[in-house]
DNA sequence: CTAGATTCAAGTCATGGTGTCTCGAAATCG
DNA sequence: CGATTTCGAGACACCATGACTTGAATCTAG
């Protein structure tokens, strides 16, 4: 995964790289997105702000890259008995990360950011960050037999996510916890 | 609805209220969202600048006014045959508001701006512009007791709409109108 | 070990937006 | 008329941006 370095010159820093991930994590919980500036993020990590423009161009893609690991941990969920407990297992995994984690506030900043700037949707469509953790759900779930009707992925996905992720989107999200179940078995049933 | 002006000096001048809404429609459209600056609408309104704080505290709260109108327009759809027929025409004018309008990129423009400002959030919760609209259509089909289940409202709204919105925010949109008839069928199959 | 390449932290700089303030003119009230 | 409020226009200090410079550090190739 990591190639080997291979031009002259001084390598990158790795630990440059990581204090800044590691700043923009904090600075967006604590400080929230609108204090989050290049400039802060340069100075909270100890870095050069060049150092920072280097590597990445805009705020949304340091975001990125500091949400997909934690993202892909939190949305997988263990294999369960029935496929409606899977479902509902990821739900609650997705109800948590969106409204609970740190990666997920950076998900829905950056999903937010992509609404009115194209190359933030771009990457966040290459990331597929929801996208895949729910389709894993999906296919594990039809290979048990339990999901009925053909239907292409990408719609089973929206119809998954959808509900739960435009409840939480849209500021509606209070008591979300007592509904999962049954929309788990909705999905199901559809 | 409006009130009549009481208070003594010069009132509130029409025109410069509708000069703003559109400066800020047109700016959203033709340069984005990342070119609409509190100084550019004043320029380009032809207004002072204290003007538009006056009556506006941030470029989320006139992109609101400008799209409530237009948004409640745009999804209100006439009384169909059948059930079947009225949501998926809801659905076919909540994808032509969100892909296609207008007011529906300021919509979504103001949806991510509140996922990292509270602010906007909140007045996008008391604007409820999406919810407001399906649960018209929801209490329409409902009426024709085509709606199993109970269900309290906005875990229905969030079935209805959360799909099809997921699908366009997350921008995967392509094609969609030719899922709207099933998407529909599986509403009210729920 | 040296020469060249690349990165590092730190800082400077012009540009442009922010939000507040001031100004004189205009409009409406009592 | 006088008080009050809004109007357009612009000045103002403040801050983020992103390109640029500097001198040191760290790597590869020869």
């Amino acid at each position: 995964m990591v190639a080997p370095p291979k031009s002259p010159g001084r390598p990158r820093s790795e630990d440059a790289r990581l204090a800044i991930l590691q700043a923009v994590d904090g600075m967006l919980v604590e400080e929230g997105y609108a204090a989050m500036t290049m400039k802060g993020i340069a100075e909270r990590a100890g870095v050069g702000r060049q150092t920072v423009y280097r590597w990445w161009s805009s705020k949304a893609e340091i975001l990125l890259e500091a949400c997909t690991h934690d993202a892909i941990d939190e949305l997988t969920v263990p294999a369960a008995e029935s496929a409606a407990a899977e479902v509902a297992a990821f739900l609650g995994a997705l109800a948590a990360f969106l409204t609970g984690s740190d990666a997920g506030l950076a998900y829905r900043a950056l999903l937010g950011e992509a609404q009115h700037d194209e190359a933030v949707a771009k990457l966040l469509r290459e990331a597929d960050i929801l996208g895949g953790a729910a389709a894993r759900t999906i296919r594990r779930v039809q290979s048990h037999g339990a999901l009925a009707g053909e239907g292409d992925l990408r719609g089973l996905v929206a119809e998954l996510v959808g509900p739960l992720a435009f409840r939480v989107l849209a500021g509606d999200a209070a008591g979300i916890e007592g509904e999962l179940e049954g929309m788990a078995e909705r999905f199901l049933a559809r």
